[in-house]
DNA sequence: AACGGAACCTGAAAGC
DNA sequence: TGCTTTCAGGTTCCGT
């Protein structure tokens, strides 16, 4: 369940792995995620293709090839892995790609990924549509207040908004909150410039601590079995607030859970 | 235009 | 034990 520190870790494994080389063999079965339907044209799209670059902008992935471009989202569930080219195809198995060493391989379990295949300059819509990487572009309180300043719903649900802030998730929205101590409830127009300028320290704060947290060549996320959960507040309710020890809530909002607390975040 | 809610999927854990 | 419900870090579409 990729947000934007999982999917730049997962931008830096496939350049590692496939930039400057030649995909010789691909596999795609038929599947919902693979864009236009049906895999002949991503087949042929990889089939050969040098693997000139590998870039991120927010949950998308892009791969320029000498063919044309791929785009990969991750959805819920997808994931980038390596394997040797003897080991047989895994569970979930959507895509590989064989270039050089590696065998690369998509894995998703449910399918809310994306592989689509673009020829030509032009973006697709949704890599267009996105705003203001943290990473890649910086995120800049000046231009976000007055956005912001006409939102009535929440800031929790705000932060969910891909053309204010891509790359960031539910838990990265949650995350940021608590350390801007800010309460998720608040209405986005609510907010002063202090507070927002608050709001996008801790944004990249996080952001940059996960990082940290998740480098490495295989991911695991946090709700697989067994995972560690290396975040402050996220699916801890109940647990003490690590600033002050009263309880952490868990509230719904907009349909996903948030988790806060309600003595310090203000 | 903006918002809330359902839909799209699978699998693991919790509840009964 | 086994069936049912709940929940999951994604986006999109539809009705109001």
């Amino acid at each position: 369940m990729p947000e934007l520190p999982e999917v730049e870790v997962t931008a830096r494994n496939l350049r590692r792995w496939l930039r400057g080389r030649t995909v010789d063999a691909v596999e795609i079965p038929a599947t919902r995620i693979v864009r236009p339907a049906g895999p002949r044209a991503l087949v042929e799209l990889l089939d050969g293709a040098v693997v000139r670059a590998v870039e991120r902008r927010g949950k998308w992935l892009r791969l320029r090839l000498s063919t044309g471009t791929l785009y990969s989202h991750l959805g819920m569930t997808g994931k980038w892995v390596k394997r040797r080219r003897q080991d047989p195809s895994e569970r979930h198995e959507r895509a590989r790609l064989d270039a050089g060493p590696s065998s690369v391989r998509y894995l998703d379990a449910r399918l809310f990924g994306r592989l689509v295949a673009a020829h030509g300059e032009a973006p697709i819509a949704e890599w267009a549509a996105l705003g203001p990487d943290p990473l890649v572009d910086g995120l800049d309180p000046a231009q976000l207040r007055p956005s912001l300043a006409r939102i009535r719903r929440s800031i929790k649900e705000t932060l969910l908004d891909q053309r204010l802030f891509a790359g960031v998730g539910n838990i990265q929205a949650t995350e940021a909150l608590w350390r801007a101590r800010l309460n998720p409830e608040r209405p986005a127009s609510s907010l002063s410039a202090r507070e927002v300028g608050a709001l996008v320290r801790a944004i990249d704060a996080s952001i940059n601590e996960t990082l940290q947290e998740e480098e490495g060549p295989e991911i695991r996320y946090v709700e697989e079995p067994g995972a560690p959960n290396p975040f402050r507040v996220y699916a801890r309710q109940g647990e003490p607030c690590p600033r002050d020890g009263s309880p952490l809530q868990r509230i719904v909002q907009g349909g996903r859970a948030t988790v806060f607390c309600a003595r310090c975040q203000r």
